[in-house]
DNA sequence: CGTCTATTTGAATGTACTCAAAAGCGGTGG
DNA sequence: CCACCGCTTTTGAGTACATTCAAATAGACG
């Protein structure tokens, strides 16, 4: 069982999508539990089946894939009030493809397999809440799509930064070259290049 | 009001999903309805507001994004058993930044904002639906990220071609390329390429 | 201060692009 | 039946954007 005060940046966050009850806000808390991970601590690991849905409440983590020659290509961050998990693992509960690690300490709100579906089953707001919050996540997805089609990495490089300034802040320059797609030299030259314009 | 044989196909596809009974399929198919167009239309255009959701009966649709420069970049083709939206504008009932054009001549089940929403509120395993939908379509979309850093131009062709057999038949090379994110002259350099290997 | 990690810089290379032109492929009409 | 048209694909030369590898520099932390 999960303290209220702990949770507030999550009830917050639904109460922007739905209203619960506090009957539901606080079945929602009984099920639901806290779990803190340290700096470089996984949550998921490629090969292991994601049990998780996680918001959360602090803290910063990455998605990343190892290819077959080793490289890493890192695919999302989430800070707090964003949601993580391997997704294709955790709907099918098969492997994971994907790796998520703890770049700060960080503060999760753990949402399991059973707890999910029992949540749908007892509360059908959240069954909606879920699907809006993946629905926002596939376009955002498909958009990026699209701009590491249509954008040079100069380009996709200043659009991450004017959208995610806070996130550019606390993070290595050379994973955002990973999310860029683009290597850590080559996003070190772009920088200059951008300098040097100014 | 739908005849249930014309919609055979997408009740067949519900039913892999969920479980409706006679009542439920009945009131969907007073809600939706079936349109025709013609290879060449469109069904969404950049700039105006995506008013349907549509599962394809038959027919064959591309989703494409047209640049600064006046390009076109393929987002994704819809054939039949699948769906074709822009998403971001329908679940924001804002302008488009895509465009939907029939490449055949195609037939679509259309689901209007108002009616999706009818139908969640009336029949709550249709939100459950839409739901795995739409988490299905978000893997997919992540994946392909992860795919076009990984691999080459020659290996998202390949893997386009096993995942796809189907739609690489029926559509010109040079929208295979654009949804590849290469040029028409690359990919048929590498089409060469890959028969002088054999 | 030294060590470890992250960033920068430079030269050589590679993958994919641009532009231009030629070749292939249906369909249509004389 | 073949000549022509529009559209798609192929080929080639030159170019651009981004990578690799190596080395130097800068920062962070004990």
């Amino acid at each position: 069982m999960i303290s209220a005060i702990q949770m507030e940046a999550l009830l917050k966050y639904m109460s922007s999508h739905i209203q619960l009850s506090p009957e539901e806000e606080a079945f929602l808390l009984s099920k639901v539990f806290v779990r803190k991970y340290l700096k470089g601590q996984y949550i998921v690991q490629q090969g292991d089946v994601c049990k998780y849905e996680c918001f959360v409440l602090s803290g910063c983590t990455k998605m990343f894939y190892v290819d077959d020659e080793g490289q890493e290509h890192i695919i999302m961050f989430s800070i707090e009030d964003w949601w993580t998990s391997d997704m294709g693992s955790f709907i099918t509960q098969t492997p994971a493809d994907f790796n998520i690690q703890c770049l700060e300490n960080t503060v999760l709100v753990m949402f399991s397999y059973d707890v999910i579906e029992e949540l749908y089953a007892n509360i059908p707001k959240l069954e909606r809440f879920f699907r809006q919050i993946i629905e926002r996540a596939f376009v955002a997805s498909q958009k990026r799509i699209v701009r590491n089609f249509a954008l040079t990495a100069k380009d996709r490089y200043l659009y991450f930064r004017k959208q995610y300034p806070k996130i550019e802040q606390r993070i290595p320059q050379y994973m955002i070259a990973s999310y860029l797609g683009i290597t850590k030299e080559f996003l070190s030259k772009v920088k200059s290049q951008l300098i040097l314009e100014q």
